[in-house]
DNA sequence: TTCATGCATCAACGACAGTTGATACGGGAG
DNA sequence: CTCCCGTATCAACTGTCGTTGATGCATGAA
């Protein structure tokens, strides 16, 4: 849940989308995204803090990118919801008896 | 994003998972959940807005049931972010020359 | 050391989302 | 028709979340 709360949210949204295509500083993405520091500031903790993203430190700018596992665990969730929900689907166009 | 903020959600999430084992009316919910009446139709309506859910009404009962293309979308959006995501992890491992 | 830059944190505010209880709607049973 | 039950909707309240500007903390340059 936490990880699905991280995303959805608009400006961390579009900071993901931006980290896909490769690590960014916050400085960085405070002139591609035109938000303020302390704004990105917070939705970056929040991802951090989720899991989605990890920071690296360089010098005086920080690195922020994605967590491959924490993408994969979403669409896991969702791939069981799915396949779990067209179980019962075609389980029941055979009149509720399992094959 | 409408779909990940309607999932991102406690009740919502659950609802969600309660789904994926069949479709079910809102007293259904209400006895497996605990939760008040007037609180699940409220959140029925925002998973059934972002396209999450559909309903199917049977005499007196409105029966919920998961939407797959919903599902598929966000399973999609996972996926090219990660996919991205990994393209400019390996061409940084080649000193950032593509091949 | 001193200054400047990049980033994190804090407090105050505003706005929106979720909860609750009451009310209204709608369909079936009698 | 009238009553009952399952849902939807509404209004009021509460709390949580995001925003903003200021301050603090590092790090590197001069």
């Amino acid at each position: 849940l936490r990880r699905f709360q991280a995303v959805a949210e608009d400006t961390r949204f579009r900071i993901v989308r931006r980290l896909a295509g490769g690590e960014r500083c916050v400085c960085e993405l405070q002139d591609e995204m035109g938000a303020a520091q302390s704004r990105l500031s917070f939705h970056l903790k929040k991802l951090k803090d989720a899991g989605v993203v990890t920071d690296r430190r360089d010098g005086r700018w920080v690195y922020y990118s994605l967590v491959p596992e924490a993408l994969d665990e979403m669409r896991a969730f969702l791939g069981e919801v799915k396949t779990a929900e067209e179980g019962w689907r075609v389980s029941r166009r055979n009149g509720g008896a399992c094959c």
